[in-house]
DNA sequence: TGTTGACATCTGTGATCACAGATTTCTAGA
DNA sequence: TCTAGAAATCTGTGATCACAGATGTCAACA
């Protein structure tokens, strides 16, 4: 009706509080910074973003939607242990939606997406080598969502964050396990990276299908295998938060 | 460490009132009751509800992180429509989603199970003899979702009931057609649906999921049509809310 | 008649307080 | 030394208020 908004001047990263304390709630989950089993509370959480208790609560109700957070009534927030049917429920699960999103992104991918996710991958393969677990878990993040991204199914894309949310900190302590004492394994995962690229690049959906599964299964062996190593099955020690 | 707790005693409907205010407005979404394109406020439901805004502001936070509302920051919260993008986006998942629960529920499936289904789309039948749309919704629903939980992932189950929520109110308005104008259709949809729970009695995984795929894209095929003879694809004519 | 401007109203967002239940701490008793 | 119980503290939940932005209404002007 009225004239149309002026060209494009400002992003302007306009964000209510309560979405900018969701981004930063998510983003230290799925980089690793609060462990399972960590117990959280409003008001601290509050304290360390320097708002009150309101946009703390809509966060976390978010994220207690999306299955990442249980709130146990007057006692806390927690980043909740995984028993091994629930683990098993997310693997399988991560195995056909992010299959499926691989296969999606095959068919739809362009010159311009393979070249960003290849930089993607060169990004996270430095992290790897310094070794350090936040960037490798970020930059892992970024390049993978890259290629979902590419399957051009918002939904799918939103449920697989679901269950890497729920995923991700079940994984960690695995994770610094192979950067520390696995680089063979560490670097076997590049190769694999490598090859679902290359199958995405040749436009092959069930290879990159294909690919991805293993690549998963993969993973859910090594991580199976550290905590039966450590100890209890379901409880991957614990991860010191950095900030919230 | 202390004694396990006392055999179970009692459920307790306990319910915090934002729960309450939850499993209200999405019983009302996927019973039709609340058409897309429909307009809530905070206030509104509160006093419907007869709480203040707040457990309403939770409910509609969880909704909105489940996609099946939208919060127009100081206009107010609808139900969206969706674009043929979206619907198409929906409708894939569906296929996909819902045909590995009917083949996972085919595996797993107890007799017991079986006989409650069996119930169900008795209940679900002469509901639509009836021909009433919210009841045979309602019960469709119940239907559906006691095939899902045999399943037995409750990641699964909830990324459907994400889709559902989503799917429903887009179908509403094409149900109540078939419900008026087509019995045939719907004469048709209860033979799908006895072919399905045979396929789960034999335990023939592929061929539940196969039934069920099926099932849905007739749906599909039958709501697009009915979208396109009643005028513009993506606004099915909107649905008066009876209570929230 | 058609347009503009101010004003009133309504919206979600955020802060603050009160409350009841769970947990922890401390104390009094054996 | 150990235990039971009372008090203090801390938790999420809910209500209420203040606020800024968006919308709608209506009068004054051209």
């Amino acid at each position: 009706m009225n004239t149309p908004v002026p060209p494009t001047l400002a992003p302007i990263e306009h964000a209510t509080l309560n979405e900018l304390a969701y981004a930063r709630l998510k983003h230290a989950l799925v980089s690793g910074r609060i462990g399972p089993g960590t117990t959280l509370t409003l008001r601290q959480v509050a304290e360390q973003l320097g708002t009150s208790v309101m946009p703390v609560r809509e966060a976390i109700t978010r994220l207690s939607a999306e299955n990442a957070l249980v709130v146990m009534p007057k006692r806390g927030i927690r980043l909740p242990l995984l028993s091994d049917e629930e683990a098993e429920d997310v693997w399988s699960l991560r195995v056909q939606l992010e299959g499926e999103a691989c296969a999606r992104a095959a068919r739809h991918i362009t010159a311009a997406e393979l070249a960003e996710i290849r930089v993607l991958g060169d990004s996270l393969q430095n992290a790897g080598e310094a070794g350090d677990l936040h960037p490798v878990l970020e930059r892992n993040n970024a390049f993978q969502f890259a290629i979902y991204r590419a399957a051009r199914s918002p939904l799918l894309l939103q449920m697989i964050e679901l269950l890497r949310l729920k995923s991700v900190p079940h994984c960690t302590a695995a994770v610094r396990v192979m950067l520390r004492e696995r680089p063979d394994y560490y670097h076997q995962s590049w190769i694999n990276h490598a090859a679902l690229v290359a199958a995405l690049a040749a436009h092959d959906a069930p290879r990159a299908r294909r690919e991805k599964q293993s690549d998963i299964r993969a993973l859910r062996a090594f991580v199976r295998d550290v905590a039966q190593r450590a100890g209890t099955a379901a409880g991957p020690r614990l991860v010191e938060e950095d900030h919230p």
